[in-house]
DNA sequence: CCCTGATTCGC
DNA sequence: GCGAATCAGG
């Protein structure tokens, strides 16, 4: 593969976004994490733009006598703030891309005082005794990661209130392909069957 | 251990 | 110019 306009308008672009080298070169494909690095530093643009919030120091020794147009950023790609008022009460849709600020689940309204902090926001949560029970258990063993530390391995299934500093994320190995790991895949994503006439 | 970017250097 | 290997962190 080599760097085409349009691979580079692409890795520009991203790197703009904040993509890590990593995503990138997943993107473009046939390239390596380390190729993207390069070859960003070879267009001179290391360094993003904005107030980057990840901003870098940067301690390479750049040439300090070159009059950098600094032309990389685009205008419009200010630090992606996040909002603190997100409608977002569903934790399947918490998996988001990982460098992207995935919106946690911003604090709603004071539901469960806290006795049992009861994740599974679906409105229909019927999940059989056995399951809510072994999720119980993993939760017990999660990883408690914070936003910062989640990836694309690691479950992103929130625990607790997030209004409250009693809130954390699984963090457990996911399943393939999926956002949460096992015991989560397996109340996120129930069979229709399984909620069809439920006995109530 | 997973990940990030930075730098080096043979090609 | 390119990018694997390596380095230096989080």
């Amino acid at each position: 593969m080599s760097w085409t306009e349009e691979r580079v308008e692409t890795l520009k672009r991203m790197w703009g976004e904040g993509q890590s080298a990593s995503q990138i070169a997943k993107e473009l494909g046939g390239v390596t994490r380390n190729a993207v690095i390069g070859k960003v530093h070879r267009l001179g643009l290391s360094n993003r733009a904005g107030g980057g919030a990840t901003a870098k120091p940067a301690p390479a020794k750049e040439k300090p006598a070159k009059p950098e147009p600094a032309v990389a950023a685009k205008p419009e790609a200010p630090a992606p703030d996040r909002k603190p008022a997100e409608p977002r009460p569903t934790p399947a849709n918490t998996a988001a891309q990982p460098s992207a600020p995935a919106p946690v689940p911003a604090a709603r309204k004071p539901i469960v005082p806290a006795g049992q902090p009861l994740p599974p926001q679906p409105s229909a949560n019927e999940i059989s005794p056995e399951t809510l029970a072994s999720v119980r258990e993993v939760e017990k063993t999660a990883k408690k990661l914070t936003l910062m530390e989640l990836t694309e391995r690691t479950c992103k299934w929130p625990i607790g209130d997030p209004a409250t500093d009693d809130f954390w994320f699984c963090g457990l190995p996911v399943q393939q392909g999926k956002p949460y790991c096992e015991a989560h895949v397996s109340v996120a994503f129930q069979p229709m069957s399984a909620r069809r006439d439920r006995k109530r």
